[in-house]
DNA sequence: ATGTCCGCTCTAAGCGGA
């Protein structure tokens, strides 16, 4: 079973890249972000024929979450973060996918730090700690994956000085991003690599991706319940490579099969 | 500061957002 978040950066106009990534990955699940598209011009007709159910949350021009599946049952559970109804931007989605909990989400990105969008950024990560501790509590096989906008330690960045005063290298969301997983998730491609460098985001600007100025933004956390069957991880670095790309590679997880799980 | 993309808009270049 293969898992995957990716930040899309606008579904339509890459869609060409994302039909022909998942041809190639063939992952079961994928969580979307950046959709950039409204509820009704969500490409699902395209996801059918490559294979894949949907459910999404659009917004007109920003933000916008999905979780897709190939040949599994697909219930949505809910499409916003609970805490604030008067939060009205797309950034979290949450399925049951057969026989576990798949949350998709896109924090918000901070900048410019400090300022009104960083105290959404932190006010919308207190909501997200809030919740990811009720689904612990639950003590069911969850996926809480998605683009966290947080570069978690100083390993996840090419140059940490250059990002000293960026909302995704503050203090304040890498010390939330700790404490969130310190509730007992387990951030999968760091438990498996835990001094590798590895990176989901290379900018546009300035040859980024050429010379490898990556950022570590995607994270794929695990539950207890699911944590023992993750056999594999990693990031499509070489889809980022290709014609108009999104600035974000998709990054994976492999899970065992129920009951095949070692220790 | 710069750089590059997206989708939107009084459908052209200019805007916010990232």
């Amino acid at each position: 079973m293969k898992i995957a978040t990716y930040n899309i950066n606008g579904i339509n106009g890459r869609l060409p890249v994302l039909l022909k990534w998942l041809r190639e990955a063939e992952p079961d699940i994928v969580c979307l972000q950046e959709l950039k598209a409204p509820q009704d011009k969500f490409p699902e007709k395209a996801l059918r024929n490559a294979g894949y159910h949907a459910v999404w949350h659009g917004q007109k021009m920003w933000n916008g979450v999905a979780i897709i599946a190939k040949g599994l049952p697909l219930e949505e559970v809910r499409n916003a973060l609970p805490g604030d109804d008067g939060d009205l931007h797309s950034r979290y989605i949450e399925a049951i996918v057969g026989k576990m909990l798949v949350c998709c989400l896109y924090l918000p990105n901070g900048n410019p730090a400090p300022g009104p969008k960083f105290d959404y950024k932190m006010a919308w990560f207190k909501r997200l700690k809030k919740h990811a501790k009720y689904l612990l509590s639950e003590e069911v096989p969850v996926v809480l994956a998605g683009d966290y906008n947080v570069i978690p330690t100083e390993k996840d960045v090419y140059k940490p000085e250059r990002w000293m005063d960026n909302a995704l290298f503050f203090p304040e969301p890498r010390k939330a991003y700790k404490e969130l997983v310190g509730q007992g998730w387990i951030d999968s491609i760091r438990h498996l690599y835990p001094d590798e460098t590895i990176y989901t985001f290379w900018d546009y600007f300035r040859n980024a991706y050429g010379r490898n100025a990556g950022l570590r933004l995607d994270h794929l956390l695990l539950s207890p319940q699911i944590a023992p069957r993750l056999v594999a991880a990693g990031v499509d670095k070489h889809v980022r490579g290709w014609e108009k790309s999104s600035d974000h590679a998709p990054a994976w997880i492999e899970l065992a099969d129920e009951g095949e799980t070692q220790s």
